[in-house]
DNA sequence: ATTGGATTCGAACGTTCGTTCTAATTAATT
DNA sequence: AATTAATTAGAACGAACGTTCGAATCCAAT
């Protein structure tokens, strides 16, 4: 279906004759992406309404409609902007840094630290993975083969370095999966704050991996012993 | 609202005329959730809609109301089904082994042997977490709180044995968090069986919480160290 | 003060939602 | 074979869904 000349499409690719109106447009879109993270999180992508948005945001429903051309659309600037934001931050941390631990370390306290912060809108990024469908949902997934591709090279920098042994599509999932499973349980009063989760989920990711993967010697010798103890 | 003598109340305490009657109902709920297992799965629980849930069961709309209450409750049967099994089949298991290191590979490799097979239940289990209000959500948060209980049981023991010093619950939630990420990424000819995962992941948490964590008196002295350095 | 685009709104569109009613059909028991 | 209870289906309910339309209002630039 064509659209026709003289509508512009909603939503993004914006045009606009005065600048001071296109910087109007994208604070008012941020104040309406920030309420939907909100409810987002709270109920759900396909558990929260249009008119649950418009209340929480004070704009009526067609107002909304204004700022972005659908609720599929909606879900997708949400995770787009998260997403960019933690992974841009990340490339600006791990430049301080060459050594392959302490680059782990950095990745895992940028992760939580984001995460910690913005708890709704990682969230909601984690939740509602694939809800978007076509050209959204595979933006958004390039986005996160990204991060996860630094968080491989990461890996095999330090099996390099130590001459370790071990799957790194295994370790970078289970660091993620302790990682991203935080929104289920993370109670501030209790668990502390994100350097000290970070210092204690390093602690055992690391140390797990590097006195847990034997060399590729020594974990045939290790073998050899358990086939013996049967 | 009381509900008059004549009806039964639709769903769970079922109290039938006749024996093989009663077996008939249970066989045919047992199909009927496997199905919406299926479709919760695919699409959440939210996004699915009663009309789907009839379409995969073969069944009239009407005629699964025949079976439970209402949506709500339908899930709460297939958590309260998933959740159950995997329960009794860990304690079965835990009974042949006293060695807290072993138990916990015992743990582990339950979780992940039931979460691979009935790998649609168990993402229906993570994912569809907070839906369930008042009586029925807080039934299967008890049982969710005993499977949780045992497990840091289970982490205490192994500290209580070796001497170590770390949070038993950063270590549980951890441990939880690697292992029920996985439906997010698992391949089966990519990541091998469940005995192979379990082994790697009990390896990166065990060594890691083993190694990782020094005893009081060493924790002391490293930090000494730590703070030398700076 | 006026113009023109950007923004917001009330009201309604057609569709789909979870659920329920009544009646028909099936299976088990006498 | 007759009776009774258990099971299924067709059709519809009101409510809520995402979305759209034309008109009103606001704001910045002339």
């Amino acid at each position: 279906m064509a659209r026709s000349a003289t509508t512009r499409a909603p939503g993004r690719p914006r045009r606009s004759a005065s600048p001071s109106a296109d910087a109007r447009f994208h604070r008012r879109l941020g104040e309406v992406l920030g309420h939907a993270t909100e409810v987002f999180c709270e109920k759900g992508y396909e558990g929260a309404s249009m008119r649950d948005l418009s209340r929480a945001s004070g704009m009526s429903l067609a107002g909304l409609y204004h700022y972005f051309g659908s609720k599929e659309h909606l879900l997708y600037l949400i995770q787009k902007h998260t997403f960019t934001t933690i992974l841009e931050k990340l490339k600006t941390r791990l430049d301080n840094s060459a050594e392959p631990e302490e680059r782990i370390r950095i990745f895992i306290l940028n992760h939580l630290e984001y995460f910690l912060v913005n708890q709704q809108g990682m969230k909601v990024l984690s939740h509602e993975d694939e809800v978007l469908k076509n050209g959204l949902g595979s933006e958004i997934a390039a986005i996160k083969r990204e991060y996860y591709r630094i968080c491989v090279g990461l890996m095999d920098a330090l099996k390099r370095e130590r001459g370790l042994d071990f799957s790194s599509r295994t370790a970078v999932m289970s660091l993620f999966g302790m990682m991203n499973w935080i929104y289920t349980w993370y109670n501030p009063r209790v668990d502390g704050g994100a350097e000290e989760l970070a210092r204690r989920m390093g602690d055992i990711f690391l140390r797990g991996v590097i006195s847990g993967s034997a060399t590729r010697v020594e974990r045939a010798r290790l073998q050899a012993r358990r086939r013996q103890q049967r």
